[in-house]
DNA sequence: AGCACGATTAACT
DNA sequence: GTTAATCGTGCTC
């Protein structure tokens, strides 16, 4: 079942929870699909939110955070990485959810190519390492995920328990003042909550 | 115009 | 554990 936007047009924070055990697809214009159950989110909320790419106001890098909820956000940094985003709440109130990591559940082959013969557990296991197995780059800025013909979008994927999600702080908010360096949202899927 | 650094990763000691 | 890679953005001069 595509997840709809009134999924995505919620609190950012409930949000990134509801995500946890959501499916990630992409597909390419061959046909080739390539997902995975997304295990890891973190959000990011408003001009407010000093770790938040909108706390400095509108830009050309981070304009799609302002989009109506359930468009991609996805932007460059490091000089060489993709991050793919989830766009939130209300159009016109710049949040969205980042994607830290997915479990592989489809065209493990395809991603593995990207990911240059990577071992399997490294292939999605980090915000850039997943852009990088589903081939997603600039292009994918701004894009609606809620659309009928969209090359990416999420399903339902596994029921995950509260009790099985982890919050921590957000990862990499280094020069980020305080509360927003330390507060706990970043959500995870307890890692054993998945094993069969 | 110059500079510090980033929502990271991979390779190396 | 440490560090290079690599460049756009935002802040200072």
């Amino acid at each position: 079942m595509l997840i709809t936007r009134d999924f995505f047009t919620r609190p950012t924070l409930e949000v990134a929870k509801a995500l946890l055990g959501k499916r990630l697809i992409r597909i390419e214009e061959n046909g080739t699909r390539t997902s995975g159950l997304i295990l890891e989110t973190e959000a990011y909320v408003g001009t407010d939110d000093l770790g938040c790419h909108a706390r400095s106001g509108e830009t050309k890098r981070n304009a799609s955070m302002w989009k109506d909820a359930g468009h991609a956000y996805v932007y460059f940094t490091y000089g060489m990485h993709f991050l793919l985003n989830v766009v939130t709440e209300a159009e016109g109130f710049p949040a969205a959810v980042l994607l830290r990591s997915i479990l592989p559940t489809e065209g493990i082959e395809r991603m593995r190519e990207r990911r240059s013969g990577k071992p399997d557990k490294l292939l999605t296991d980090g915000p850039a390492k997943l852009c990088q197995a589903l081939d997603l780059e600039l292009d994918f800025d701004g894009v609606d995920l809620c659309g009928p013909d969209s090359a990416l979008f999420l399903e339902g994927g596994v029921e995950i328990d509260p009790k099985q999600i982890v919050t921590k702080p957000r990862v990499g908010l280094f020069s980020v003042p305080e509360p927003w360096k330390s507060i706990n949202w970043n959500y995870q899927v307890s890692p054993n909550a998945l094993k069969i």
